[in-house]
DNA sequence: TCCCAGGGAGGAT
DNA sequence: ATCCTCCATGGG
């Protein structure tokens, strides 16, 4: 039944509304920051992005026709020259990596009626929805190289892991891609090097040893992503590199805990401002507060706040 | 030159 | 629990 995709036969997918529900903003999604992995590359208004999907890459364009509400998408998926894959597999993928399934006009009617300062945040951002990560290795790292850096400074970094470290592959469109690279090929690294060739600082030991607990079955992300929220977070808060805010990061945007509330300078900043009077309170606290207050959409609510903060709309407090 | 960026670790209070 | 300071790197 399903269709199977090989190297030599690029197909196209329209993904129509009615499978969707309510509005998206691909350009949003992508461009807002999201640790799942470093942003999709941008050709005129059409995104690409190369996943590994049960082993086999797949290099996806896509572009969003029509406006937030109205809209569809095209999309073409190509494998690479060894590889195949379903159809089904390869729309599944993207659905998910794009929040597709989240339900965006049930967060936008219910915050409109119980969250007024919330809803202040949607207008300009209509369509935004949170990324997911096809894998769990890659926001690990993503999320690591976030630490007290800009977002386009660590995308940089990821950039230039993927470039140095990652498998190069080759696609019947005539182009090489470099894929994330696996915790082996970072696990056998001198951290010095991978500070100096991909300017990642002191987070290159971290990355490093990391990788290293990977390798040796010390860590087991699979099975730490199956555990409730407070678990997950206590397993990934004894890794190196990886503190309260990194660690939401992760399980917001590689593993889809919708709970999860990154609190960062931006976050701090603008729920000080907006829901404590200016009033400094810990970042702790700012996490907990959020997860309280939005429960499964704590996630949702401190990406809009978050994209609110930094764009502008509001100043820094 | 200083300050900042999707902070974390270790220490002192 | 909360508050220091230091940690690389590049942009403004």
């Amino acid at each position: 039944m399903a269709t199977l995709l090989t190297g030599t036969q690029p197909f196209r997918l329209q993904i129509p509304n009615t499978d969707l529900k309510g509005p998206l903003s691909l350009r949003e999604n992508i461009s807002s920051g999201q640790t799942s992995k470093p942003e999709w590359l941008r050709d005129g208004e059409s995104f690409t992005t190369v996943e590994v999907l049960d082993g086999t890459p797949v290099k996806y364009t896509v572009s969003q026709l029509g406006d937030a509400d109205n809209f569809s998408l095209v999309v073409s998926a190509i494998t690479s020259d060894v590889g195949e894959i379903s159809a089904d597999r390869t729309k599944e993928a993207l659905v998910q990596m794009l929040g597709l399934r989240d339900d965006l006009d049930l967060f936008y009617r219910k915050f409109t009626q119980e969250d007024h300062l919330l809803s202040l945040t949607f207008k300009n951002l209509r369509g935004l929805r949170l990324m997911r990560a096809t894998n769990l290795f890659e926001p690990l790292i993503c999320s690591i190289l976030s630490q007290n850096n800009s977002v386009r400074l660590w995308n940089r970094s990821a950039r230039l892991i993927m470039k140095h470290y990652g498998r190069k592959v080759s696609f019947p469109d005539g182009s090489q891609e470099f894929l994330f690279p696996t915790p082996d090929a970072l696990s056998s690294l001198n951290p010095r090097s991978l500070r100096s060739t991909t300017s990642t600082g002191y987070r290159a030991k971290p990355i490093v040893t990391v990788s290293r607990m990977i390798v040796r079955g010390e860590l087991d992300l699979g099975s730490l992503v199956r555990k409730p929220y407070e678990d997950a977070v206590d397993l990934l808060l004894q890794l190196p590199g990886v503190g309260p805010k990194v660690a939401d990061c992760f399980l917001l945007y590689g593993a889809g805990y919708t709970q999860a509330a990154p609190v960062d300078v931006w976050i701090h900043r603008i729920v000080s401002k907006l829901y404590f009077d200016g009033k400094r309170v810990s970042r702790l606290k700012t996490a907990r507060f959020l997860r309280d207050r939005f429960r499964e959409w704590a996630g949702y609510a401190q990406l809009y706040l978050f994209d609110y903060a930094r764009t502008g709309s509001v100043r820094a407090g």
